[in-house]
DNA sequence: GGTGTTTTTATGTGCATACATAATAAACTT
DNA sequence: AAGTTTATTATGTATGCACATAAAAACACC
């Protein structure tokens, strides 16, 4: 009876799963260190690290030095959304793209935004609103504000053919950012734009992304009644 | 004029990222090889291969074997949500956090709840409805519909004072599963569980958990107006 | 008995080396 | 010219070894 081996870390981690999941490890257990899983799987302890460490990114497993390598009690799933250009988003989805420049103004920007921005209340700031369309029909409407300071070549850009989205990504970096999802109703302005009934709930997006301290744009994404993004986990 | 060195991965990480943002490694580049990087770090292959795999972990770096590494054209932002037991995430909130078990029947689903979980129409589930509490005010509705063949020692438990998210997370081991966001209106019914105006826009969260290929639970979490879960990105 | 110190231990990581693999480019055919 | 084979190359990974580091546990001390 000698064990089988497993000579790559895909094939440890599968091993490892597999006894998670027949509960041959429950939740709250203490697994057996690298070590002797090496020793056990016939691999390197590189291998068993290297699966183990794969395993506990997805919130499976909780390691941690000395105390060991545990099954988490209360896996928090880890949904990962792709949050890519709304133009591929559309045409991966098999539909014809479209774009709509609405708005585009040099204005003092709202408190609520110079605020989030952490720019002077009295500065100016870019601000572009937008439509993106699939098939013809509306799909999300974009309000951002964009901090002329960080890309001072975006004030030559009229944004008619080319959305904001898509120009800052290409030209404007940034270290880090914050995005946050929710719901909203349709204000009367919003249902005209997006072609829906008033109140509708949307489907909301809030980014604000910055360039190491500075704030390079802080945009807001309606999409349209009925639409969802889904993850697998 | 010598290089400084680079001693372990996570610097090798940090100076990647920031020859990307200082434009050195403009996006669509090709970046050089591991080898050469690490002889100009003063670093083993192994540790360039680990920083830069962690890079295009994140989008910003592509990765092909033969073809190289390039700095990603449009760097899919990944929002990695937490999804967690909503007991700790009302009370990681500083909240206290309340339960209330509003419904709990076998019963035959609707046709589209048993086609979603691949059950056969006539056989029967358990539905456990109820609600979440954050100080004392409704915070999310729970809607869930679970495949007792999965686990037959769930019909033991009445859900009065646990709730299925956290019965389930310790006695039902799931292989996959998927998680759809969506903004959708409140009904009368679900208004009146959350306490606020009917049509209010609501956070949705529809889950389906499967067990290889057998559904373990399907559920749906109205959050209440204003919700929002954030992100770093 | 409580508090600070040392030891132990499991994970975390770096390195040199070797080989695997995918994908491209080059060479070669028909 | 078009298709097919072969060589090349960059990433992917396995291994043994060494040492780093965090944290628990044991110990010493007052």
């Amino acid at each position: 009876m000698n064990t089988p081996k497993f000579r790559n870390w895909q094939s440890v981690q599968t091993e490892v799963l597999r006894r998670i999941h027949a509960r041959e490890w429950r939740p709250g257990d203490l697994i057996p260190n690298e070590a002797d899983l090496a020793l056990e799987f016939g691999c390197a302890r590189t291998t068993v690290n290297r699966a183990l460490r794969a395993v506990a990114e997805t919130g499976v497993l909780d390691r941690r030095r000395k105390a060991g390598t545990r099954v988490a009690v209360q896996p928090v799933a880890k949904a990962t959304l792709n949050i890519a250009v709304i133009r591929n988003e559309v045409e991966d989805a098999g539909h014809s793209y479209d774009y709509q420049r609405i708005k585009r103004r040099e204005i003092a920007p709202p408190p609520s935004v110079s605020k989030a921005m952490k720019t002077p209340p009295d500065q100016w700031l870019l601000h572009v609103c937008a439509l993106h369309l699939a098939d013809g029909a509306s799909y999300a409407y974009e309000d951002r504000w964009i901090n002329p300071a960080v890309v001072p070549s975006i004030l030559d850009e009229n944004f008619e053919t080319i959305s904001a989205n898509e120009w800052l990504l290409k030209h404007a970096p940034y270290t880090h950012g914050e995005i946050k999802f929710s719901a909203t109703s349709a204000t009367q302005g919003e249902a005209d734009v997006l072609q829906c009934p008033l109140q509708s709930a949307l489907f909301t997006i809030d980014r604000i992304t910055w360039d190491i301290d500075t704030a390079v744009t802080s945009v807001r994404l309606l999409f349209g009644p009925g639409h969802q993004i889904r993850t697998d986990i």
